[in-house]
RNA sequence: GGAGGGGUACUCAAGCGGUCAACGAGGGCAGACUGUAAAUCUGCUGGCUAUGCCUUCGCAGGUUCGAAUCCUGCCCCCUCCA
């Protein structure tokens, strides 16, 4: 093998595996890679959670380059192993999902996903396919591939085998399942959370035994939510949903901190690994992150709203926060005066601006209440109808406000 | 089956007859400072027809002038033993 070649690889697999937690084996992936043959990189994905956000996006990302490479990029839906529930973190057995669910879910994959894929390198694959044709002689005839001892080295199997909890014996079969796919689908390469590595080797023992050469595997992390400490989740609050508004989307990206922003452009960034040194070269000679931050906000919103939406949403941003304007799209809300006017704590909460008139009263405490860019200190303030005014709590809630 | 411990607001966690709408921490929200950053400081964090009133401390009763705190029954969780 010639050193040049190595050498060129080296590169090529730094920008592909970017912010990846681990490469099983990184010398099997050169050579792969050496090969002119475009590869089969599958990713696996459980029709559960529709509502994608960027954390989704990281893994779909890596894809995405590799497709950039020249590779082709399967995509899993594991309508199959839907019906088990992947065991892995759960420390119970998991609702199966109905086959209208999985459907439902599988259109949302495809409609959200495309965004950031290629169709053209795209495989779009279900594991029903080989699945639902199995016999039972098949299915054990696989479950006899793997042994018990292998299966409990698996860290949240072993812990709840360890505590007493229960193991369906279904639940053994997932990983086999998964890696199963591998084998169906000739991958030559699987990636996956770093959550998925134990059902990721799975599949590379599996492959061998058929006489496949094993895949290689990359591992991604969880990105971060808005936070900046926890893992991003719908349940945490701190997504950026690839659905929301460009508006939105924008201030999210610029609200995290400039340490996270790293982060951000090494995981969802399609900007070389030069192109970002650049960027801290430049922070560090004392350019302010924010304008870097620019950068990364307009390239997240356009690539989910199209071409120019990153630009406007830029626009609006600093006509709005730098400039100190509003939104030109506001919301516009009317509230009922029941007898002749309307106390401003019921007027707000009916707009919907606060929880209930007692949020209402402590916010007007706090100094948070404004209409027409005026601050509001009496409580007792009273609006009539005919009543019209732009009403804000605090600095994201505001909306046009009319009393009839 | 036996022994013990526990269920308090978004979460964790004090309180163990009145001064408790309930200490403290986290989270969240708001204000100041800013770059709608981060960090920091300050305040707020049950509801209402609001300087007062109403409802909350697993559930249902009871004792008491008065209970989250005491008693009885029920439900649920945890630990140890078998």
């Amino acid at each position: 093998m010639n050193t040049t070649t190595e050498h060129d690889n080296s590169a090529l697999i730094d920008e592909l595996t970017r912010g990846a937690e681990e490469i099983i084996q990184r010398d099997e992936l050169q050579d792969r890679l050496t090969d002119d043959t475009p590869l089969r990189v599958k990713v696996g994905f459980d029709p559960t959670a529709p509502d994608l956000h960027l954390g989704h996006t990281v893994i779909i990302n890596a894809m995405r380059r590799f497709q950039d490479a020249g590779h082709t990029a399967v995509f899993l839906i594991g309508d199959f192993t839907g019906m088990i529930g992947d065991p892995t973190g759960k420390n119970v057995t998991r609702q199966p999902l109905s086959e209208d669910d999985i459907k439902a879910n599988a259109q949302t994959y495809a409609e959200q996903v495309f965004k950031i894929l290629d169709p053209e390198l795209t495989e779009v694959r279900f594991n029903s396919e080989w699945f639902s044709k199995m016999t039972s002689a098949d299915m054990i005839r696989l479950a006899s591939q793997h042994t018990v001892a292998r299966m409990l080295e698996r860290d949240d199997f072993e812990k709840r085998y360890r505590a007493h909890q229960p193991i369906a014996i279904h639940e053994f079969l997932y990983p086999l399942v998964q890696g199963h796919d591998s084998v169906a689908l000739n991958a030559d390469i699987e990636m996956g959370g770093t959550d998925q590595k134990f059902n990721l080797l799975v599949g590379r023992q599996l492959q061998s035994q058929a006489g496949q050469r094993p895949q290689c595997i990359i591992t991604w992390p969880l990105l971060e939510g808005t936070d900046g400490v926890q893992k991003m989740s719908k349940s945490l609050g701190n997504t950026i949903g690839i659905t929301d508004a460009p508006d939105e989307m924008f201030g999210k990206v610029m609200s995290i901190s400039d340490e996270l922003m790293w982060r951000y452009f090494e995981l969802l960034s399609f900007q070389s690994n030069d192109a970002i040194a650049e960027y801290k070269a430049q922070v560090d000679g004392g350019v302010n992150p924010r304008d870097i931050k620019f950068v990364l906000a307009n390239e997240i919103v356009e690539r989910f709203h199209g071409e120019g939406s990153g630009e406007r949403a830029q626009a609006a941003f600093i006509a709005r926060f730098q400039q100190g304007g509003l939104p030109d799209d506001l919301e516009s809300v009317e509230v009922a005066a029941s007898d002749g006017a309307i106390g401003i704590a019921a007027a707000l909460t009916q707009a919907g601006l606060t929880a209930s008139n007692s949020d209402a009263f402590r916010m007007i405490q706090q100094g948070a209440v404004k209409i027409d860019g005026e601050r509001v200190s009496d409580r007792s303030m009273q609006l009539s109808p005919g009543f019209e005014g732009v009403v804000q709590v605090g600095k994201r809630r505001i909306k046009k406000v009319a009393v009839v």
